[in-house]
DNA sequence: TAATTCTTGTGAAGCATTTCACATGAGCGG
DNA sequence: CCGCTCATGTGAAATGCTTCACAAGAATTA
């Protein structure tokens, strides 16, 4: 029964909701799948089947009630709570996204920054005080961690990413342009800025447009 | 004959450009298809068939020569050479893209900046100075700018890159969590770290591990 | 109540991508 | 120079994902 989701369709189920939620903003009270496809650049057909791995939301005629439909996709991603996230090297792109106050707005709250660096430990950003990498495994544990970003520079990124395994995390966000090895049961997902870069370029040179923007 | 490139081989052939960078500097001088698979998580006829689509690089019985197939890479994917890059949005993730050196060291040239705050404009990053918003689409035609990176609000990607595409810029990776629109030319990537996120927490609460990491 | 309109939910068809499997060619050791 | 090993390149099969197309349910109007 259990059938596998795809990496896709759960992008897209992000896309919905940020359309539910500008829907809502918009005192929009029900949209059809046709609307919400085009909001996002997809089909009407896409919609409906992403929506139908996870229940039948919709009144046959009429589409979807935003204010619910935005409920049950924040149920299925997860994003219904609050998830407690670690920051692992607060250097340019780390200290980016603590300042960052829409993730706290959606539920992913910073709570613990950490560094090597000695003149980083102990200062404070944004309210939260840098602790000292060495105590990364420990303090995981007793904070309570669910999601860890990491933003070290690649050379060491692994090690960083052993202990963060070790203190049993389960899903990590990496920076560094590197392959990692996690465990299967530990979800990894990588953010490579350089690769985007580098699929522009592609596509400039060989003419190329692609066929879905994530 | 031209066949499409998937969105998929695309991103790949970068994690084989990668790959062969991290071999090179070991000084391995060849490399079988397997061995490169194993080095980003990926299977070896899969290898063999992204780089089919391009030619035949390799020498059967013994595998690739490092340094050829990472030219011919470079070569594919356009970063054999320099391109121009003009960053929109000098705030927390735009300063941080600035101050990152490892994109000049692959060719991509943040070689000028845009801002409306009044306390920026002027201001020196890195050596470049910032210049005013207002003067986007003369000045990103005079100075031959190739890629516009997108780092403002949401509230005003829209206008942003309206100006950046007649401005005739033909590639765009977008920071802010809005669907753009732009014509079907225009090549845009969408770098969205809260999907990321919700793709973690989705994982977490399902109990999902995504078959491949990109 | 019946006819009309609208839009969902979903098997099945149509495409796309990945994996398999093997013929083929290169090097090497005896 | 022959046989053995190794690894590529590629059609074909398998798998996965998207789109189609339509039955069926809900509202609305007559
Ligand atoms: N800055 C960017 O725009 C950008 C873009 C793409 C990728 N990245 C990647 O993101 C990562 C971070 O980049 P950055 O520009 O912020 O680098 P950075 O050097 O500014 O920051 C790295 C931080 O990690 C800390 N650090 C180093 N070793 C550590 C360790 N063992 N334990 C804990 N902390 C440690 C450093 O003290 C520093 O604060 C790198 O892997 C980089 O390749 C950055
Ligand atoms: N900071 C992050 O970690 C992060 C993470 C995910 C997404 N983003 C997205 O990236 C974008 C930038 O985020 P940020 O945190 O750097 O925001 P920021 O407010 O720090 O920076 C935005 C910059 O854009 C400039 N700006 C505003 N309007 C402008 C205009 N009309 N023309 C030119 N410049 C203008 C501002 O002056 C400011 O310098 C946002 O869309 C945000 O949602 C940021």
């Amino acid at each position: 029964m259990k059938k596998r989701i795809s990496e896709s369709t759960i992008h897209r189920l992000s896309l919905y909701y940020r359309a539910l939620s500008l829907l809502e903003k918009e005192n929009v009270v029900t949209v059809s799948s046709k609307e919400l496809a085009k909001r996002e650049k997809l089909t009407p057909a896409q919609v409906r089947k992403d929506l139908s791995f996870f229940g039948s939301f919709g009144t046959r005629g009429l589409g979807y009630q935003v204010a619910e439909l935005r409920s049950r996709m924040s149920h299925i991603l997860g994003i219904n709570r609050d998830w407690r996230v670690a920051l692992i090297g607060i250097g340019n792109i780390g200290s980016a996204l603590v300042s960052y106050k829409e993730f706290a707005r959606q539920g992913f709250h910073i709570v613990k920054l950490f560094d090597n660096d000695q003149r980083k430990i102990g200062s404070n950003h944004k309210g939260i005080v840098v602790s000292d990498i060495k105590d990364l495994e420990k303090e995981l544990k007793e904070d309570n961690i669910e999601i860890v970003i990491v933003a070290v520079p690649a050379t060491v990124a692994q090690y960083i990413v052993d202990d963060v395994v070790a203190a049993g995390v389960k899903a990590i966000l990496n920076f560094a342009p590197i392959n990692l090895r996690v465990p299967p049961e530990v979800c990894l997902r990588n953010e490579n800025m350089s690769m985007e870069l580098e699929y522009l370029s592609f596509a400039v040179v060989n003419n190329h447009t692609p066929k879905k923007v994530i």
